[in-house]
DNA sequence: ATGAAAGCGCTAACAT
DNA sequence: ATGTTAGCGCTTTCAT
């Protein structure tokens, strides 16, 4: 390829910018029809006529042609892809959410952009411009709270006809754009009522060590308010260690048999775990001694002991539920509408065990 | 918008195709250059002068401008994006992997897109031609074992330029790609051999339910031989449920007392949890009356009893060097030099803790 | 049912 | 250092 001029008969047509790849316009001379006629069979094969279309059909497969996505959106406008912001991809939470849209969007062949924010606003604003620049079909964010520019751009890509949703997160009241989720600050009165049923009066709420994490201090302050409420003691105390089930061990060890609390209520299942093994080490009774209340429902929280009280939490019917709103946005078609007899209840479900 | 005509001097310059975002043309119109100018700025500020940067930069700033990045692709052939096969992001043992590529890529401007394969071939070949389709900057796919066709694709794809790595695999032999991993038939023999070395010799390895998993087959196959080679008794028994707790579970469970081996392998920690938990149940001795090796390290190992014996896997790492070795191989910088004193090994290793 | 022409918004290549 | 020209590969629009 020394000698550029030497090789003008081995480009592709397609001149000196070509890339090397099968084109269209390769399958049309193939076939003997204008590139149109390959496009629309590829997009609408009902209006190509059969005999047309199986000459283009053949060409298709001989070149092995692969359509350009780029090229298609910028004449388009529009892009198959999804873009997905989350606080953290390794977060199990998340994974499933993720996995539930991909299924979801997979069948409609939209493909998923992810980029994980690390939980935070400026991470996330600064992905958020980047994944836009894609000029993506529809966009999954995170919770409800972003910064100013966030916003910004996320009501410009809904003026622009773009879906725009908020996942995992529910305010009606505040909401701008389409959220699918639940709110945490009920979810944690719900936690708090049950433990005020069970008759605990003296409560703990272990919130996560993840400052950001501010969904898990809404259940919180939730939480924190109903047990005010009904006029219980009630503290909330944070997360030590950013290692989850050390730290919920390590709440456990820090307190004496005098200062503990009659119940406590955790950010999330990986904490109530650590602190379930460690109770259970110090051969703390539960629920007589000490009741747990955990959140998630993650596999492992029905395989210790009893079983830990917990709620559980629809992670990838969220991530589907995206997904459907948003092919009901773009106007495809849904996957097996038959799987949604009934729109599913999105909130935690109490999954009492024995912890409580 | 009924009457198209009316709105002639509304239309933003760029006529009627477009799709009334800002582009490239408006800002070099606004700030008196030629639209190439401010490409410059954009890729290579240097190249610009001081002068005339700032005031595209003045320009840019007031109209607010995104890039399209399907335009910047088309022309340039290039696109910052990778793709990434694997075959379940609910899967944490992927998801930290993820995690890992997604923050060595992102300083680079690398955006990342996701495709599930769910342990699917046929799925997998399908997403690989979905995504080459967006001609990524580099393809990452899990496993050595792929269809026959996307074989063919991740060749062509390597021809014409692009980076392809297969993760979580190794085998030099017959390697074709570049490969970031472990070789897991290695791996099941260093399982078998550590617990020869205790001095158990009736053993099994309890392999995954999902039965495309060939990783977990594989380290099973490298166990059964290591330990036939010792002259060990060794079989190999499959997960009976989906649910890999239970299924360790009732792995144990549906052993009796003199039929049960000495010692008992996991394809994963999810399983060889469950099994350790079933034992505790059952008053089994641990290591005494049996032993367990676990595989994977997953944070739950080290919290449950005296502590899973496990292979430490680096989920996380191999991420990251999957995004450095494209980010070499793309003559990008890399973020932090330093973070790497020497090249980590990707190996597995022992963890030994209280079950073996 | 099919085709021709004209872009989509950007960048490579080649001036100047 | 900056501008001009000519595409990238596809789809929209308008003819036929």
């Amino acid at each position: 390829m020394e000698n550029p001029e030497s090789d003008i008969f081995t480009i592709p047509p397609g001149g000196r910018r070509s890339h090397g790849k099968v084109t269209l316009a390769e399958v049309a001379a193939r076939a003997g029809v204008a590139t149109m006629t390959v496009s629309r069979l590829l997009r609408a094969p009902q209006s190509v006529r059969p005999g047309t279309a199986e000459r283009i059909l053949l060409a298709l497969r001989e070149t092995g042609y692969a359509p350009n996505k780029q090229a298609g959106s910028l004449a388009s406008g529009r892009s198959a892809m999804v873009a997905v912001l989350i606080p953290s991809v390794a977060n199990s939470i998340f994974a499933e959410t993720i996995q539930g849209l991909s299924d979801t969007l997979q069948p409609a062949g939209l493909e998923l952009m992810l980029a994980p924010s690390g939980y935070s606003h400026d991470r996330e604003e600064n992905q958020l411009r980047a994944l836009l620049g894609w000029a993506p079909a529809a966009v999954v964010v995170t919770g409800r709270h972003h910064s100013p520019g966030s916003i910004q751009l996320m009501r410009r890509a809904r003026e622009a006809g773009t879906p725009v949703i908020e996942m995992w997160d529910k305010h009606p009241e505040t909401a701008e754009f389409t959220q699918i989720g639940f709110n945490h600050h009920e979810v944690g009165q719900v936690m708090a009522r049950h433990l005020l049923d069970c008759g605990y009066d003296d409560l703990i709420f272990l919130d996560s060590g993840v400052v950001q994490d501010y969904r898990a201090h809404e259940r919180g302050q939730g939480f924190l308010q109903a047990a005010r409420q009904a006029g219980a003691k009630v503290r909330i105390v944070t997360a030590a260690s950013i290692e989850p089930m050390a730290a919920g061990r390590l709440a456990i060890q820090g307190m004496t048999a005098s200062q503990r609390p009659r119940a406590i209520a955790f950010a999330n299942d990986h904490l109530a775990v650590g602190a379930l093994l460690q109770a259970l080490d110090m051969q703390i009774e539960l629920p007589q001694q000490l009741a747990l209340l955990g959140f998630g429902d993650f596999p492992i929280a029905s395989q210790l002991g009893g079983g830990l009280s917990t709620l559980a939490v629809p992670r990838q019917q969220i991530g589907q539920e995206c997904g459907r709103s948003i092919l009901s946005a773009l106007n495809l078609p849904m996957p097996d509408d038959e799987t949604r007899p009934a729109p599913m209840p999105l909130e935690p479900r109490l999954v009492i065990r024995q912890t409580t």
